[in-house]
RNA sequence: GGGCGUUUAGCUCAGUUGGUUUAGAGCAACUGGUUUACACCCAGUAGGUCCAAGGUUCGAGUCCUUGAGCGCCCACCA
């Protein structure tokens, strides 16, 4: 046994254990047909690395607690990081960090500089990770560009094709104007926008009175198809069925009737625009208006807008407002504030547009997600809502093609000749159309030669949504019985916000390519948020860079902070629970030492436990951590870390140090060796106990006493290796039965002491007991603790 | 407008399926203590109309109804 230094210096600390752990291969998967399984799905982050916070370590820490306690609970755990690379947000990244004009750049430029940036960041992960004791299998690790995931990502795609789950179609859809993309419903965000409610003058064949409606979208003008009014409105009865004239562009449109309009909003009289939002659409769908497709992919007006071709959305409002002032047309205009659907990758708004993408089926199939939501257990429980109102809220199919450089390509080729799509082999895979030959080269249709490759490359949670199923594929297909067995996996782990993308898409591709659910279990994380509960923003500039955290707390301390929230919990950064972390880790560095002291020049031998010669102490504390014990286990077992970590403290704190420590002192240091041997064994096996629980939440300092103290006494090579105690049977629990009453006494007169301003080491001569205790029994270990000579 | 979460000591939060005449913890405050593991400690004290109002019950922090504050999500965007 080793004397511990209780300065605590955790960054040698902490660096001595990661190479450790690393020489040994600790956390490297190998298949062991004993061991049962336990695989973990976990969220490959984003590699735009350039703001890791707390929130991070939080997220990513408290889903390793349960990783580390079920490794030592014997499980052959599979944890590899992924990352992931591929599609918007690190094209997104990139074009921002070096100020990218998409026009200028050729398409291989582009690409190297989206994996030169992701190389850098899972570096930077890595190093996170490292110093944060996540105990990854860096040996198998993956990003969502890598061939393997590219290879499972087309393979679910074609699998999905021929499953009758995938489809091509030419529709209005979801467009970005600024990534110049389609987005999916999942990729949409509200923000709050000041604008300007405009109210302009349509005129009606007859040269009756006006018809005003309001507008915050005069820019679609020249894309209106119908006005509408609700037949209960008294105003514009008369005029349902008739037609109106479009001001500026002079033609004529239907007037028609719908309940949803309301009377009150608005003039009660709307114009439907092909298309403006996705009420447009609805109706524009049911009533079977005719088209007059105005926004271009490039977010500009087409030829339908005359003179106002080429203008961007912006310009067109600028200039057809202008002209309608001039005209006299424009009649009022009302400030407002209202709330749009922006895309969450740069908050441009969205537009619909008419154009030719890939979708899966989701909207029609809305009671499948729900089911196979019921077969996953959701922790918390009420996570599980939050997934059944997203689905419930499904509008439309998932529209997966983005038209983008960085991503996943579709394994697929157009015949030019008799327009048959030609998918990959699944074998050959992955395939980049744009670069390979579709098999045989020909159509296998009309065996014209004319082919075009497919240029669109997949939505990025595509191919992170193959998760489930890409993890088995690191470790490859020659081993069959393990290969069938990593499927799915025990565990996923994300916070709230992605559960309506990447868990309920990758219970999509699931359902579709395997016919199961993609995981048992998913535990959901709340955010960090700074000290007044505001999230971490760049903006806000309220973060600390995470490693600057860890090199000024330590890891193990910032590990004990992210145990503070509930699951599924936000949690404000705390730098006091941050302290409360490191002075747990130097307490059970000065518990240790206080061991090492008592077992100097000690034959260590008969260290397991003797139930003939345990005393009521002994056999109370033992029985108290068998409780602790039970509570931990199914803190964790719950995912519910937080009631593992406050039970620990109390026993670690009230129970074993105050009391047990101060009632055995005596006894260890008497030289009447038959009550120290039974003290010192209980001492071993209870601290021992604690450090193997504290293990999972703070993995240096337990390592480092583990390695110095009982290393020599103990099989296991590290005490993350299948080190979880277990339950001491046979404990003599009727010798126990009235020592809540000697707890009690205790209590008594250490509180006598206090008030009365006498030191707890300082003897008093007398002293009688309210509390009724068996003296025969305890007064002699009662005088000898808290020093009294007559005890009553 | 709809949904979800939240509201408990000065602060940060626990409080399992309703159940002991006294609602817990940590931090902060206060009173003490050289107690040879630890002052990064120990003993003790004080501090609460459990957001509000009603209801169910022998009994409510816990269940129901209504309302308020805060946070998040969704819809409306005429």
């Amino acid at each position: 046994m080793e004397k511990l230094n209780t300065d605590y210096n955790f960054s040698k600390i902490e660096k001595r254990w990661q190479k450790f752990w690393k020489q040994e291969k600790f956390f490297e998967f190998k298949y062991d047909k004993k061991k049962p399984l336990y695989i973990v799905d976990t969220p490959p982050p984003y590699v735009s690395a350039d703001h890791l916070h707390a929130g991070h370590i939080m997220s990513y820490a408290q889903a390793e607690f349960i990783v580390r306690y079920k490794r030592m609970k014997g499980f052959n755990v599979f944890y590899p990081m992924g990352f992931d690379d591929n599609g918007l947000p690190t094209e997104r990244f990139v074009e921002k960090k070096y100020k990218i004009n998409k026009a200028k750049i050729t398409k291989p430029e582009f690409v190297k500089l989206c994996l030169k940036e992701t190389r850098k960041g899972a570096k930077t992960y890595k190093k996170l990770w490292d110093n944060l004791g996540i105990s990854v299998d860096w040996s198998k690790t993956y990003s969502t560009i890598s061939p393997i995931a590219q290879k499972v990502s087309q393979w679910s795609l074609i699998d999905l094709w021929e499953k009758g789950g995938l489809y091509q179609k030419q529709m209005p859809i979801l467009w970005c104007s600024t990534c110049r993309t389609a987005i999916a419903q999942a990729d949409l965000e509200d923000k709050e926008e000041k604008s300007k409610l405009n109210h302009i003058a349509f005129k009606t064949k007859t040269g009756g009175k006006d018809l005003i409606i309001a507008t915050t979208r005069p820019e679609l003008l020249g894309a209106c198809v119908a006005l509408y009014a609700n037949k209960k409105d008294k105003r514009y009865k008369n005029l349902i069925g008739k037609k109106a004239i479009v001001p500026i562009f002079g033609y004529e449109v239907p007037i028609k009737q719908s309940d949803q309009v309301q009377v009150d909003k608005g003039t009660g009289l709307m114009m439907v625009c092909t298309w403006g939002d996705i009420d447009d659409l609805e109706k524009w769908r049911n009533d079977k208006l005719t088209t007059r497709a105005l926004i271009e992919e490039n977010g500009k007006l087409n030829a339908l807008g005359k003179k106002y071709k080429g203008l961007s959305i912006m310009e067109a409002r600028k200039a057809i407002l202008k002209d309608l002032e001039k005209a006299g047309d424009l009649k009022k205009q009302e400030k407002i504030t209202h709330t749009l659907n922006v895309h969450e990758r740069c908050d441009t708004p969205m537009e619909l547009v008419k154009s030719k993408q890939w979708f899966i089926k989701i909207a029609s199939k809305k009671k499948i997600w729900l089911d196979f939501g019921k077969k996953i257990n959701w922790f918390p429980k009420s996570s599980k809502k939050i997934y059944r109102d997203w689905v419930n809220s499904l509008k439309w199919d998932w529209c997966i093609s983005r038209q983008r450089f960085f991503g996943v390509p579709f394994p697929i080729w157009h015949c030019q000749k008799c327009g048959k799509k030609i998918f990959a082999k699944k074998n050959e895979l992955p395939v980049d159309p744009t670069v390979d030959e579709p098999p045989n080269k020909k159509c296998p249709e009309c065996k014209s030669s004319k082919i075009k490759p497919e240029t669109d490359v997949m939505d990025t949670w595509a191919t992170s949504a193959c998760t489930p199923f890409l993890l088995r594929e690191l470790m490859g297909k020659k081993n069959k019985e393990l290969y069938k067995k990593m499927f799915p996996p025990d565990l996923r782990p994300n916070a709230f916000e992605i559960i309506r993308t990447w868990d309920f898409y990758s219970i999509v591709k699931s359902y579709y390519n395997l016919g199961a659910i993609p995981f048992k279990n998913i535990m959901i994380s709340g955010h960090g948020l700074d000290q007044h509960g505001r999230k971490f923003s760049k903006r806000l500039n309220n973060y600390k860079p995470s490693d600057q955290l860890l090199s000024e707390y330590g890891a193990d301390p910032i590990r004990y902070w992210a145990t503070g929230a509930t699951l599924g919990q936000n949690l404000k950064f705390n730098e006091k629970e941050i302290k409360k972390g490191r002075k747990t880790a130097i307490k059970l560095l000065n518990a240790a030492n206080l061991l090492v002291l008592n077992f100097k020049g000690v034959r260590l031998k008969n260290l397991a436990l003797d139930h003939k010669i345990l005393e009521p102490t002994d056999i109370w504390i033992l029985n108290e951590l068998n409780k602790s014990l039970k509570k931990v286990e199914k803190g964790f077992e719950n995912y519910s870390y937080a009631d593992s970590k406050n039970e620990l403290d109390n026993f670690f704190w009230s129970k074993f140090a105050d009391y047990y420590l101060e009632f055995i002192k005596h006894r260890l240091n008497s030289p009447d060796s038959s009550s120290a041997l039974p003290a010192r064994q209980t001492l071993y096996y209870a601290y021992l106990a604690i450090l193997k629980m504290y293990a999972p939440i703070l993995p240096f300092i337990c390592e480092e006493i583990y390695q110095k103290v009982f290393r020599n006494f103990e099989k296991g090579k590290s005490i993350h290796i299948g080190q979880w105690p277990k339950k001491i049977k046979k404990l003599k629990l009727s010798k126990i039965k009235d020592f809540d009453k000697f707890l009690a006494a205790v209590d008594e007169i250490r509180k006598y002491k206090s008030e009365n301003k006498i030191s707890m080491s300082q003897e008093i001569d007398h002293y009688k007991l309210k509390t009724s205790l068996d003296l025969e029994k305890y007064s002699r270990l009662i005088k000898k603790i808290l020093k009294i000579k007559n005890l009553k």
